[in-house]
DNA sequence: AACGTTACTGGTAACGTTTCCATGCTAATA
DNA sequence: TATTAGCATGGAAACGTTACCAGTAACGTT
């Protein structure tokens, strides 16, 4: 019992093929006794249209790629949870690639759209700093930078971006720190060749401090790689650097939980000793002992504006938009004043 | 610039198009100077072979599916990546699809199977204790069951499955617990409608208490659904019910740290007051505060094993396999003797 | 010298759709 | 009544590949 094509359902229905494609394809210019018959013995048949002809005839597919950078962040796997729901809803597809090489991102995205005919790209992280009109241009689908930094120069009608201030929310943080008296306030973030959101969330700090007239120190300064593992070393690092430090920031919760065991083991007490501060405000944050402050990302949102934007340009040839959520700092347990 | 196809290839290498097709599986059958040519003219053309034209030819696309049963949990968001990886390394691409409905698991892998013509389905978690022979050899493609129980009566020539012993695994923790001392031991479990590894690790936990002469109490008794909140919330009422509790067994660490904050916020220590014992080993438990003693799985080796199983069987033609992994009891801070 | 064998290679019919074009029909207009 | 317009429909040519079949050349075998 081989499967079903539209020439069989043609044949049962008793119609012509462009018919039961035009069924299929919601086309309004098919009688509706016609197509309600066609619906019905496409049902009773079981009948599901072969994707891969439908993809080579209209040369596209339904499907949405997603490029993710980092590979273990849960804020990530929370995000594109939540974007693929909403993209499977309305009838894409997300295939997902994790840990594209940073080096040569819009290589991997192009060769990535090229192969499996995407409609759409979305990333997810990275560093697009040095991405060029061209190369976006050169991609002709849809493209979304989400949680990311956007190229400045870049042209704003050829892609979308959906994204927080990180300058300003790591700036709001390290103020917070320093306006609860901290002034010797460690950082972790992520290494210079990373042009990333790490370097705005840096610039927040800096401007933080500068802004108190504090001095900025560089045995204060560490860097990981948005992992338990890193932040855990960076701290360390820190440590043995300096014993002055009452405050660190990590540029991300898992840095910054990874900061914490460090801590831990050098015998010291959060905050009571140090005081801790994340970013992004994973859901593990909350359950952190003790619970974590951090500045809050509204996830959900940002997945499904991104999922939205790329769906309203799909299916509505909207144009592009850029849009800046909110940020905002939740105070919890591993901070309080000096 | 419209895009290049086998034909302007073949015509611009000067062979037929069956020769560049040729080229492009690895046949062999091509000798090695036109080979080398047709690959120089693909490299310099940037032609990449369109993939609906393949998929709808061959009847099949080289992609596989991936169902995923919990939503949120770190644990399959890491076996998903490794998974991939592998896949993709070997010329396959997944397809994610999260928060499948439990109760048309099957109903749902085929449609999902039919629309996307999938070479294999991966279900990661999940209950399939219902599921009959003929529901699997109705899919018609290799049919993989990682981290879940598999179908008792189920024929296990036609499923492959990655699994762990679960009823032992939770046993050994619990046997340690009593070996330490504990005799009051509560337990955050699954419901009962979800037959799955919940219902396993429970009955492990039963025969623990049973091997030390530990009569079984109700009160001890909570379940929750593999996140923070629901451990959270399941421990708060364990709080209610009863004070004697001197352990808690937590089947999944995602519960385990939820529970750990209701036990906070009742001013409770861990592990003085209470021992709070996991399941996974999650990334987050060598990282909770205190570190948290788990049972160990085999992430990394459960996901290339499950990747490994569905390439051969694609591939190489290999029979199904099952195979078990062995866990480990983790000893870290957060169980002590009583 | 005739033959079979081996190693390559090219032509072409599918695969299951979608879409353009053509056609027949009905209703509206002149 | 003749003409047009619009609606519903069917036929068939693509889309870009793969795989079967056939064909050629080179070579060794009888």
């Amino acid at each position: 019992m081989k499967n079903l094509n539209i020439r069989d359902i043609a044949k049962i229905a008793g119609v012509g093929v462009s018919t039961v494609s035009r069924v299929i394809n919601q086309h309004s210019d098919v009688k509706e006794e016609t197509r309600k018959h066609v619906l019905e013995v496409i049902e009773q048949y079981n009948y599901i249209p072969n994707n891969s002809a439908r993809n080579l005839k209209r040369t596209e597919s339904n499907h949405i790629g997603i490029l993710v950078k980092g590979m273990y962040n849960p804020f990530f796997a929370r995000m594109i949870q939540s974007i693929e729901k909403k993209l499977a809803h309305a009838g894409y597809s997300a295939i997902i690639h994790y840990n594209i090489d940073n080096n040569k991102d819009v290589d991997a995205a192009y060769e990535f759209i090229m192969e499996k005919k995407l409609m759409g790209v979305i990333c997810l992280g990275g560093d697009f700093d040095r991405l060029s009109d061209l190369e976006i241009e050169r991609l002709r689908v849809p493209f979304i930078l989400s949680s990311t930094e956007i190229p400045e120069k870049a042209d704003k009608n050829i892609f979308s971006s959906v994204i927080i201030d990180n300058e300003k929310a790591a700036f709001n943080a390290v103020d917070y720190l320093c306006d609860i008296g901290h002034r010797s306030i460690g950082i972790i973030s992520t290494g210079e060749d990373d042009k990333s959101v790490g370097t705005y969330r840096t610039e927040g700090y800096l401007k933080a401090l500068n802004k108190h007239g504090i001095e900025k120190k560089d045995e204060f300064f560490e860097v990981g790689a948005y992992t338990f593992e890193t932040g855990y070393e960076a701290m360390l690092r820190l440590l043995e650097k300096t014993t002055e430090l009452t405050a660190v920031f990590a540029i991300s919760d898992i840095m910054a939980i990874g900061a914490a065991k460090a801590i831990f083991e050098k015998g010291l007490k959060i905050p009571e000793d140090i005081s801790l501060m994340g970013f992004d405000d994973i859901d593990y944050a909350a359950y952190f002992n003790p619970t974590l402050t951090t500045v809050h990302q509204p996830v959900e949102e940002i997945a499904m504006m991104t999922a939205d934007i790329m769906i309203s340009i799909l299916d509505e040839q909207k144009p592009h938009r850029h849009v800046v959520f909110d940020t905002a700092l939740i105070q919890r347990a591993s901070c309080i004043p000096l």
